[in-house]
DNA sequence: CTAGACCTTCCAGCGATTGGAAGGTCAATA
DNA sequence: TATTGACCTTCCAATCGCTGGAAGGTCTAG
């Protein structure tokens, strides 16, 4: 199949498929006589892959690595059980940060009047 | 001042604060004889205000407009609080989305060896 | 007078896309 | 058969918020 059937079958553009093979997140794709780039089942399969991958907030660095440990057929599991247990860490540092910041401007957001008055209590803030 | 004593009064280094002028977060400093930019406490103020800014995750327009907004006298607080709101939402948004990554997350890495076996869940997950 | 700490501009890269331009290929219809 | 138009190709540029380096100018202390 074409470029846009696979992109269309996995969920990931016909663009990202082309830069995702540029930085080598999925093999290079074998081409039809006209130059066309060809995809089976396969390639779908690791284009879904990468996709859940990335929806799951994995870096592309982290999906190259989860691709090669799938794509091997020893598929250790510990380097991945290491790597998703990382990848939960940080999320949960940034939902800290994120609660952090929500706290804060809800904060002054709930002694800011709102209206035409001058004098805001957010610039307030920042501005110290 | 020099760039260099603003950065370290302001917490933002000298190289950003260079970048700030030149996307006009910031007025342009002006200039000593031998052409180096000069600050004045105001700078160093707008500059710290920025860094809070950032710091909560507003984004550079966002913050260009802040910064006017603080600039001026009339401080029309009804614009501060929409944007402070706005912002507030985005990020309850995002925080929605991590934790439901890291709830995925978690799940697979429970039912993952992560020893030397094969067979990896959280691969076998991503490949749906 | 010279060292070295500071400053200047410009250019290039990160990560993960997205957009556009300029052109080639393929399948169906006039 | 010719032509349309959908699809494909490559390449280059932009986004955002920085960060780094190179090559050079300025200032101050010894």
């Amino acid at each position: 199949m074409n470029i846009g059937e696979a992109a269309k079958l996995s969920g990931v553009n016909a663009k990202l498929i082309r830069h995702y093979e540029s930085i080598a997140i999925i093999p290079k794709a074998s081409r039809s006589e006209g130059g066309y780039r060809t995809y089976t089942e396969t390639d779908v399969h690791i284009l879904s892959f990468v996709k859940r991958s990335r929806t799951l907030g994995f870096s592309m660095k982290e999906i190259k690595k989860l691709v090669s440990l799938w794509r091997n057929k020893s598929r250790a599991s510990s380097e991945v059980k290491a790597m998703a247990t990382k990848h939960v860490e940080e999320m949960e540092q940034k939902i800290l940060e994120l609660q952090e910041m929500v706290k804060t401007l809800k904060h002054l957001a709930r002694n800011c009047h709102g209206d035409g008055r001058p004098d805001c209590p957010i610039l307030n803030a920042l501005a110290k």
